[in-house]
DNA sequence: TGTTGTGATGTTTTT
DNA sequence: CATCACAACA
């Protein structure tokens, strides 16, 4: 789909430091590249002003994080106003780190400037965070009200759903797509700004079909969105984009950041790369940081061209670095990261190298099953904490949640404390949301969502009786809610009345924070026992959110803020374990975007895992996933090791068969790559066995040759 | 009208 | 296995 990549020069970054160098002492420790990256357009008598745009393409392990981290510290030590810099990052996580460092290197700076040493950034974040925050800073002037809601993915796909229902296209006799798939659909569109019939063409050939019901179903959905005052993740981006396509407010909202630093910059996609370009339009002051390689969100929309075209975007076209050196990972675990990389379809010139030499080669471990593989995996990190490598400097990394369910059991049996990050269902368990939809309700009575979740908690109440109720309640005139004089059936107005009392109360003018969670969980926990056969155990869970949500400062930003950055971490007990605790780190690839560990260990490198099964129809999918296993292995710094099982159960199946396949290994390994690796087999093979062919073994290997002819 | 049971169907990654 | 659509019951 793609043109070749324009080349990125190579450049020797290992060259020594210029002579008599008169960088202040705090860039002392950044190599050229990184510098040139940190200083460019920096200086002069006002170090404030803003250059033209910079593009610094930053390999795995470069020191990204760090060079950016040197340039926003920089700027501001060079007279750059903190407040009028704007910090784009992947995930909240990301823009706390980079908090952190700007802080340290501002202190050491501060030897000559005590004054920096206070300087802090007030706008970092998220795209969709901080296009929050800007939106209901600016929702008088565009129409919004500044107390939305925001929904999640799943409340908008209920949103959806109901939008279908009164649409009437769920009854049809042909099966109209499911509400996830309709979302899903309306998001790509909305995220690549794409005309719908060729998103659907392109990704969703099977739904081509409904184009016309699609679009209807999609102005409904708006529809509602707008009536009910709440935002969906993609307007977050959406109305943001609007706001600085009008050339007024574009002028306004841009000018209030001297500078915007962009960080992961390849996932983006074209609505966010449409922001950037309304708020900078001739790229003044736009910093982009980014590795194509590392490129693996295009499920979101987000697109690689982003970066490889954000030079020509510009006349002239933005300034460009390039850091190949890779200061994390051993010299082997690289070769065999940039062998895996090397046969990517599309190749951008960039090589990383690194001079951390070992005579380890990364481990590509077969072993029988899954669960020799979690014993395997269990017993090598063990083997580690012996020798000195903590447990939360090594991770564990796999393609889907569900595929560390065995290693979770084998782990909690032999008591290792472990957090897992990414697939979180927290905040999808059926009671957290009941909880969450009562006070979002309390906060916005027009969220139909909310409403029609939580109005049903109640015994006697179904879907009709919620929507007679929500439609009141909507027509109802603002500040007269006339909850308690409700047309509810018999059985039901004691409960009702007492329900009513509890959201009059949430709304009351300044309702004290958390208090109001507090009287929301009562009243909830009430309602438990009849909801739940194990309310035991869900009660739990509230009692963790209880948690969470003293930590805000209010309902308004304990819902934002937990909508848009949920907690990330699970562990299997409640709650994270303590902060001085050791734990193992098991992650989804995805989000371990960014991260690094001493040791990593990769589960199920087996075809139809890494690369999924589900996305391998399209080539570009497989690409994708390709580089998902290559951001996994240059997580490593010292020790990598691949898993292989030979066989693995198939998660979901019917009934309790021992269903499974006889996968090979990813074919993102091919034969030519494996002297990159040690390979291992695991456990050892009985010394009879050694030396007569296994027999498992060949036939794997026939296999194998039978995928290579066709390579 | 509301709740509960049955059979069919999709099924990853995340702000 | 979880969700959805629909049919049967309270």
């Amino acid at each position: 789909m793609n043109a070749p990549a324009p080349g990125v020069e190579l450049r020797p970054t290992e060259m020594p430091a210029p002579a008599g160098a008169h960088a202040p002492a705090y860039l002392q420790s950044l190599n050229p590249a990184q510098r040139e990256a940190v200083e460019y357009g920096v200086g002069g008598a006002d170090g404030g002003t803003a250059a033209g745009p910079l593009l610094v393409i930053a390999g795995a392990g470069s020191g990204k994080t760090n060079t950016l981290a040197h340039r926003v510290a920089h700027l501001i030590a060079k007279g750059a106003d903190p407040g009028r810099i704007l910090l784009l990052t992947f995930s909240r996580r990301a823009a706390d780190e980079m908090g952190r460092r700007v802080q340290r290197i501002l202190a050491r700076a501060a030897a000559d400037h005590p004054w920096l040493a206070q300087a802090g950034l007030q706008w970092s974040g998220t795209f969709h965070a901080v296009g929050a925050r800007l939106l209901r800073e600016y929702a008088g002037r565009i129409g919004l009200d500044p107390a939305f809601t925001i929904h999640d993915r799943e409340d908008s796909a209920d949103l959806m759903n109901l939008a279908r229902h009164e649409a009437g296209l769920s009854n049809r006799d042909k099966r109209f797509p499911l509400k996830g798939t309709c979302l899903a659909i309306y998001s790509a569109a909305v995220n690549t700004r794409a005309p719908l019939l060729q998103v659907l063409q392109s990704a969703f050939p099977w739904c081509g079909e409904w184009e016309a019901e699609l679009k209807t179903l999609f102005r409904a959905y708006v529809q509602a969105k707008q009536t009910q005052q709440v935002l969906d993740y993609d307007d977050l981006l959406l109305y943001w984009a609007h706001m600085v396509a009008d050339p007024a407010l574009a002028a306004e909202v841009g000018g209030r950041f001297q500078h915007v630093l962009v960080d992961e910059y390849q996932d983006t996609n074209a609505l966010q790369a449409d922001i950037l370009l309304g708020m900078k339009p001739d790229g003044r002051g736009l910093t982009v940081v980014g590795d194509d390689a590392q490129s693996i969100y295009a499920f979101r929309g987000a697109t690689v061209r982003n970066i490889l075209d954000f030079p020509a975007r510009f006349e002239p076209p933005a300034h460009r670095v390039t850091l190949e050196r890779n200061y994390r990972s051993t010299q082997p675990i690289l070769a065999a990261a940039n062998a895996v990389i090397a046969q990517a379809a599309e190749r951008y010139s960039k090589e990383l190298w690194s001079d951390r030499e070992s005579a380890a080669k990364p481990q590509l471990v077969s072993v029988r099953d899954e669960a020799d593989q979690a014993a395997f995996v269990v017993q090598r990190v063990l083997a580690r904490r012996e020798a000195g490598v903590k447990l939360k400097q090594q991770a564990v990394l796999f393609r889907a949640a569900s595929h560390s369910a065995r290693l979770e059991m084998e782990l909690t049996r032999r008591n290792i404390p472990f957090v897992k990050f990414g697939g979180l269902k927290f905040l999808e368990a059926a009671h957290v949301k009941d909880v969450l939809a009562l006070l979002r309700w309390a906060e916005n009575l027009r969220d139909r969502v909310s409403g029609f979740r939580v109005v049903q908690l109640l015994a006697g109440i179904g879907p009709k009786t919620a929507g007679k109720i929500l439609d009141n309640v909507c027509q109802a005139p603002a500040g007269c809610s006339l909850l308690a004089e409700q047309p509810v059936p018999e059985t039901v107005q004691a409960d009702w009345r007492e329900f009513a009392a509890v959201v009059e109360q949430l709304r009351r003018e300044g309702a004290p924070w958390p208090a109001g969670f507090e009287l929301a969980c009562r009243w909830y926990e009430g309602q438990m026992p009849r909801l739940y056969d194990d309310a035991q155990v869900r009660q739990g869970d509230i009692q963790q959110l209880a948690r969470i949500a003293a930590t805000y400062p209010s309902r308004q930003r304990f819902l934002t803020e937990l909508t848009l950055d949920p907690p990330s971490a699970t562990s299997d007990e409640a709650g994270v374990p303590m902060k001085d605790e050791d734990y193992l780190i098991l992650s989804t690839m995805h989000s371990a975007k960014g991260q690094e560990w001493n040791a990593v260990s990769v589960l199920n490198t087996v075809d139809g895992c890494i690369p999924s099964d589900i996305a391998t129809r399209h080539a570009s999918e497989i690409e994708e996933e390709r580089r998902l296993l290559y951001v996994a292995m240059t997580r490593a710094r010292d020790s990598l090791e691949l898993v292989v099982p030979q066989r693995f159960y198939v998660t979901q199946q019917t009934g309790l068969g021992d269903k499974h396949l006889y996968a090979g290994r990813s074919r993102f390994i091919s034969n030519r790559m494996l002297a990159n690796f040690e390979q291992v087999t695991w456990p050892e093979p009985p010394p009879e066995l050694k030396g007569t062919p296994d027999s498992r073994q060949a036939a794997l290997d026939l296999a194998a040759r039978m995928r290579g002819m066709w390579e």
